[in-house]
DNA sequence: CAACATACCTTGACAGATGAGGTATCTATA
DNA sequence: TATAGATACCTCATCTGTCAAGGTATGTTG
């Protein structure tokens, strides 16, 4: 990984909610796609992920249910819910801003 | 402040390192132009700042010395040396590209 | 059958941010 | 001339997010 996480920090619980925002996921996939989306740039920690799911189940802003394989591994999906989605955005506007003013404070 | 600071969370260090790339500085004063260049929008508590004041001259990428004020408050000044301009540069850099990644996965 | 990938999870430790507290000096105002 | 507020410095304990290191279990591939 190129880039230290502390410049990443805070912005975890946005990220998870963006993908949920596209389709419901399981964690070792949700991992996979921010790889793949970042092209291998940045990738979540096992346990900061698993924190993150678990912080924002607590807050309500996801819900959980177990996938009905078969065959593999148990899976455990991850929704986004309503409460989650208006977070979401939120979280996104206060990223435009602090983008903003990082930006300024760097000039 | 209407900005969580987990947000800015990891950009302290390269906050300071560009003020004092423009000229010396003490403390309260490089707070106070902070908040003016973010309207008010951003300040760096004491604590957080005398914290990175240490830990950025432990690193040498500052140094530090006494104002020569004959009158008010004592001012400790701070100068970014040249292992602190190339410091910056990279952590410059470093944020341009997890703003990119941010922006990717917050698409 | 060994090695690896998939898929989940917990625990303890670390580092940066900060609330709360402190010291000392100068200035404005009542 | 008190006193309140601004300037200017500092420390310590605590909180929170991250993560290294460990674990469990199943399926696949050579």
């Amino acid at each position: 990984m190129s880039i230290t996480s502390d410049l990443i920090r805070g912005h975890t619980d946005t990220i998870i909610l963006a993908h949920l925002l596209e389709q419901d996921n399981y964690g070792y996939q949700i991992n996979k796609v921010i790889m793949e989306k970042t092209d291998n740039r940045y990738e979540l920690k096992e346990a900061t992920l698993y924190t993150a799911f678990r912080r924002l189940e607590q807050s309500g802003f996801i819900r959980t249910y177990w996938g009905d394989e078969t065959t593999g591994a148990r899976r455990r999906y991850y929704a986004i819910t309503e409460e989650g989605k208006a977070t979401y955005q939120k979280y996104k506007g206060e990223w435009e801003e602090a983008k903003g003013l990082i930006d300024k404070l760097l000039k």
